[in-house]
DNA sequence: CTTTACATGGTACCATACTACAGGGTTTAT
DNA sequence: ATAAACCCTGTAGTATGGTACCATGTAAAG
């Protein structure tokens, strides 16, 4: 596999790939004669882990460190700790994003009720958070 | 209230609170006559929202703009539009955080298959996404 | 009345995560 | 053989979201 196909299987740009490939989220790949980048499937689970792992909010930095679990001959018990971490951020963030859907779905019911789909009328929207949270 | 009970109230610190003064997200607050800033609590409200939108994953940029929806006079119906297309946001990132602690779920299943709380034994982890997306 | 706490504006710096070239070399299709 | 498509290294620039410091002014407590 080469650059053109890794793009292609993962959605991601030339200048991205590279970038990545420099902060260590894909191992560097062999090279052809010419210098060419030869990759093989390993990366495209490290890159398709990447993109999941960014969506749900984590950088690239904890990325590596995760995927550097599975080379770093760490214990069981580590790793295992590790992930458990990750899992409460991980729910964190969901209940965050639970917050923000109240909130959102105020928003909705207010705009509705003060003028529904009339183009004229205003909107008044409050961010009273007291309604949400707590 | 002065910049340090508003500090006090939000978690923010002073300079963090000038940042957010300068991007818009708070609006410019009325000063005593030696240039001290006055606040109103609802600049307390703002940043509550604020953080709360930040962690579930919004940039500054979009949280202004839901902010600013409140002064802005728009419609009702695209105010109800703009809340929508946020929410299908807030599920997208919610689908992520889901898949991402499957996959943290079947890390910890390793680990513990693999040596359990056994300091001595070494990990090791798949990040095979096959097991969790599609 | 002076020390401490709090405030001001302004500038510069930092990390993260890209993004956009420039100036080449290589491979492949026609 | 030559054009199109692909690749290389390297450097510089951008946007976001702060953070740190400086020099200085104001207010409140002992």
């Amino acid at each position: 596999m080469q650059t053109k196909d890794v793009i292609e299987l993962t959605g991601l740009d030339r200048e991205t790939l590279r970038f990545y490939e420099k902060k260590g989220i894909i191992t560097k790949p062999n090279r052809t004669s010419s210098g060419y980048r030869k990759y093989n499937d390993e990366v495209i689970e490290r890159i398709k882990f990447t993109i999941m792992a960014k969506e749900a909010g984590f950088t690239l930095g904890e990325i590596k460190e995760l995927l550097d679990l599975k080379e770093s001959g760490i214990s069981c018990k580590t790793g295992r700790n590790i992930a458990l971490e990750k899992m409460k951020e991980v729910d964190e963030r969901m209940q965050a994003l639970r917050n923000m859907k109240k909130v959102l779905k105020i928003f909705v019911r207010e705009c509705e009720e003060s003028g529904g789909l009339d183009l004229k009328k205003k909107c008044h929207l409050s961010f009273d958070l007291k309604k949400v949270i707590k």
